[in-house]
DNA sequence: CTCTTCACG
DNA sequence: ACGTACGTGAAGAGG
């Protein structure tokens, strides 16, 4: 068997791994994504391969390192990013602590020391495999020596193999014949400037006829583009210059040892120690015998005896804290985690089988949450879906606390709050389960889901201090104690409450809708002259676009817009776009809405949604499953669909809404003098600010003026910008500017205020709410104008939104509580951002209204009044 | 599994 | 010169 050594091109790679993936950081804020990249690679051709031999070349001065790709592509030179340059002396510490040998030379780059240990290798009788984003190395395959260039294509990585055949079949030429094709047609990235006019066409075949660059020289006279022949006479001085850059040079003079580049073991504890300080968790799992990991998982127990559960739970009452997490999917119990103790943690896994059934679990668990022992869990809400729990003040639950501290995240697993606030690294739930559902491990992976569940009770318990420290430092103690905390359990008996769906008329909505659809249909396609998928962007593309010919330019990256302010202009010149957009207004009423929302009609004929707290930026709460905060209101036709959501026997609809929150908190919290005044004298804030910003008696305010006064509204709050604000109006850049320019003087603090915003977000890294809940601005760190001119709305929109979220939350929770405390039959069944609606007791409709009122305008005391509209109905039609 | 579109505040 | 309004979730198409 011939030995094999693997050579890799050490800057190549990282540069290559830095561009083709997405910025990751660690906790310190270090830059990952090359190094991470590269391990990547590294660890697949090494199980691929499984040389004897490893060894990394870099060049010596790596700021002249130039990257080539971008230049190719942009033509010019740029120094090399610093997110990529602090990972280069890390990059090397890794593999120095992997026992890795690494080589440089002064005056060499790494090309030629590749070459140099490649061909030495190869002469030794061993088999070489050199890693490099580079092709200038492919002058060194040979039968014995294979260039690997990794290439990444729509997010997957593909690796081409070159040997010296694979040279031949790709460019014709041989192996060495490549230093002659860089001397004729040049590499701009690598400097070398080759023969003017002469392209990788023309010079293989030149190639291919003279083999040299020199016996190429010798027949000069014949060779065939003119241009060819007056570069080869006038310019061959280049072509000779070229020919040397190009050479990779094989023997440098260096010693090299191949014995200390031997192969032992690459996973050391103190590369274990750099991965960990990497958050490279996905690679800690090759690391077998730290014992690290183990420890924990040393403490864990897996249950599924009845007796013994009985035991743990009294066990678990003479615990002062327990981490308990009750893991559901789709309303099927898979386990019950246990965990407690300060130095020695015992941890339980409960799996429910035989005598220990779901619903025994379920009341042992409530039971015992109700022994006002203090409970940590990382989702509280979900565990109220089975049980009914008491809201009390020894609860934790890990999720809220983590989500206030950064709410940007997607989700807040076991293994990311471990991760960031215990400093371990624990499995994820990928790791443990794969892809599979809960359901499917609950089978399959038995072993591996009861893992997973008690990493989840022992996060949840040993978490707690950390965060609550965290938030304490943050200033967000109160908000996580006083607002999310008891909004959760608020929420949970919304859920829980559900919403009454006249299931029947939901169909024949549906039905009618169907009738128009297929009429609507039929128009389309004999207007078209065709049949096509009317729903099919590409396809409805090419009808208006090509084959009618209908003016449209494209928009979007994969063709033509087709977007409803696309169609709308369209409109009036075809009959076909105005039934498209009929089409599309009925399809989506019937698919999302009629047919949608029929799913999710429960045995008790209501509509239980999730109100999720840990989704938005911004503190606000979002509805899946279905969202029932996007029910159609702003056209008839879709307003109807209301009528469908009524309230029980005996009982009617309160439904209230703030007017004009945000512009309301905006006043508040900017200070601005001029605007408050304004709320406080007008009704209709639209009008005077038309007024007032158009220099126009109030009332002489044309309806125009007004709708644009609204839009200038509007823009504030979304952090205004001119072009937007013109594209909202169809007005130009200009006189949007001028709009907001005059709004700007009309109420001067606004200006100072919203800049002041930008300018925190800038210092501090976030901007913050009246009630100090944060949303970090990273975007304003951000070299790309977009992303930074997006950081900038987002640190002007997101106390005003983030504000008004707060505001209602803090009403929810007390009409929740009241409306218990006063033992009502009336509950809260919706809240749509600014607006809230209760299912009330025909006896009770005075009380309630009296209660919602107070409540929601009395959540907060702002320099503005808080008002609300609030109306009754048979239906949420009616109500609204 | 991403993109486009569109429903809401 | 860049190319957008802020915040969401669901459905359908097409890779």
């Amino acid at each position: 068997m011939r030995e094999k050594i693997l050579l890799i091109d050490g800057h190549s790679i990282l540069n290559r791994a830095f561009y083709g993936l997405p910025d990751l950081t660690n906790a310190e804020g270090l830059h990952t994504n090359a190094i991470y990249g590269f391990l990547n690679i590294l660890f697949k051709i090494l199980e691929e391969e499984k040389p004897d031999y490893l060894t990394v070349a870099f060049d010596l001065h790596a700021p002249t390192f130039r990257h080539k790709q971008y230049e190719a592509y942009k033509g010019t030179r740029k120094p090399m990013p610093m997110e990529l340059r602090e990972q280069i002396p890390v990059m090397k510490d890794v593999l120095s602590a992997m026992g890795v040998t690494m080589i440089t030379k002064e005056g060499y780059e790494a090309d030629d020391l590749l070459g140099t240990v490649a061909k030495k290798s190869e002469e030794k009788g061993m088999d070489v495999t050199i890693l490099s984003g580079d092709r200038d190395l492919l002058q060194l395959a040979s039968s014995h020596i294979c260039i690997r260039i990794p290439k990444t294509k729509g997010g997957k990585t593909t690796i081409e193999d070159y040997y010296e055949n694979d040279v031949k079949e790709a460019y014709q030429l041989t192996p060495l014949q490549i230093i002659e094709l860089k001397a004729l047609m040049g590499d701009t990235a690598d400097n070398i400037p080759g023969l003017p006019g002469v392209g990788e066409k023309t010079a293989t075949k030149i190639l291919l006829e003279y083999g040299t660059v020199e016996n190429a020289k010798a027949h000069a006279e014949e060779l065939k583009p003119n241009k060819a022949k007056t570069a080869f006479l006038e310019h061959y001085d280049l072509a000779v210059l070229s020919k040397e850059l190009a050479t990779i040079c094989i023997d440098s003079p260096i010693e090299y040892d191949w014995e200390g580049a031997k192969i032992h073991n690459l996973y050391t504890p103190e590369a274990y120690e750099f991965f960990k300080e990497l958050e490279f968790k996905n690679f800690l799992s090759r690391f077998e015998d730290t014992g690290e990991e183990n420890k924990i998982e040393e403490s864990f127990r897996y249950i599924t005896d009845f007796t013994e559960t009985e035991k743990i739970f009294e066990r678990a009452l003479e615990e002062p804290v327990v981490g308990i997490e009750l893991l559901e999917e789709k309303g099927q119990i898979l386990g019950l985690g246990l965990a407690w103790g300060e130095e020695e943690t015992e941890v339980y896994s409960i799996l429910p089988q035989g005598f220990v059934t779901e619903d025994y679990l379920i009341e042992k668990t409530q039971e015992f949450c109700q022994q006002g022992k203090l409970i940590a869990s990382l989702n509280i809400k979900a565990m109220l879906r089975y049980m009914d729990l008491k809201s009390h003040n020894d609860m934790f639950d890990a999720g809220l606390a983590a989500y206030l501290l950064n709410p940007l995240k997607s989700e807040y697993t076991y293994d990311d709050i471990a991760k960031e606030f215990l400093g371990e690294m624990f499995p994820a739930k990928e790791d443990l389960l794969g892809k599979l559902s809960y359901i499917k491990a609950a089978n399959e992976k038995e072993e591996e889901l009861a893992k997973s569940v008690c990493y989840m009770a022992y996060t949840a318990l040993k978490s707690r201090t950390s965060l609550l420290e965290a938030l304490e430092k943050e200033n967000m103690k109160e908000l996580y104690t006083d607002m999310e905390m008891p909004l959760l359990f608020t929420l949970a008996d919304m859920e829980k409450e559900g919403i009454l769906v006249e299931a029947e008329a939901l169909k024949e909505y549906g039905e009618k809708l169907q009738v128009r659809i297929e009429a609507l249909e039929k128009e389309i396609w004999e207007q078209a002259g065709e049949e096509f998928n009317i729903n099919s962007p590409k396809q409805l593309g090419v009808i208006l676009f090509e084959k009618l010919e209908l003016p449209g330019g494209k928009k979007t990256k994969t063709g033509y817009s087709t977007a409803a302010d696309v169609l709308e202009k369209l409109a009036p010149e075809h009959k076909l776009v105005a039934d498209i957009l009929e089409y599309r207004q009925l399809t989506k009423l019937k698919s999302t809405y009629a047919d949608g929302l029929a799913n999710y009609i429960a045995e008790d004929g209501r509509i239980h949604s999730t109100f999720n707290q840990t989704i938005t930026a911004t503190g606000r709460i979002s509805s899946t499953e279905p969202n029932l905060q996007n029910i159609p209101v702003r056209t008839e036709l879709g307003r109807l669909l209301r009528k469908v959501f009524i309230p029980k026997d005996g009982f009617i609809f309160l439904d209230a809404d703030y007017s004009q929150i945000e512009l309301r908190v905006l006043a508040h919290m900017s200070g601005d003098e001029k605007l408050i005044q304004a709320y406080q004298e007008a009704q209709d804030i639209h009008r005077i600010t038309a007024s007032q910003v158009f220099h126009i008696p109030f009332d002489e305010v044309t309806p125009l003026q007004r709708r644009n006064a609204k839009a200038v509204n509007f823009g504030i709050v979304y952090g205004i910008s001119s072009f937007g604000l013109s594209q909202d109006l169809s007005i130009s850049r200009k006189e949007a500017a001028q709009y907001i320019e005059s709004y700007f003087q009309t109420y001067p603090k606004i200006k100072g205020f919203l800049d002041g915003l930008v300018e925190e977000a800038k210092e501090k890294g976030y901007v913050s709410t009246l009630f100090h809940r944060r949303r970090p601005v990273p975007e304003l760190k951000s070299s790309n104008f977009m992303q930074r001119s997006f950081g900038e709305r987002v640190a002007m929109n997101s106390p005003i939104q983030g504000t008004a979220a707060d505001i209602i939350k803090i009403a929810m929770i007390r009409v929740n509580k009241r409306l218990k405390e006063e033992n009502l039959k009336s509950r809260l069944v919706l809240q749509v951002h600014d607006e809230l609606l209760i299912e009330t007791a025909k006896e009770e409709v005075e009380q309630v209204s009296a209660i919602l009122e107070q409540e929601m305008k009395e959540a907060a005391h702002l320099s503005v009044a808080l008002e609300i509209d609030m109306h009754t109905g048979e239906n949420w039609y009616e109500a609204k």
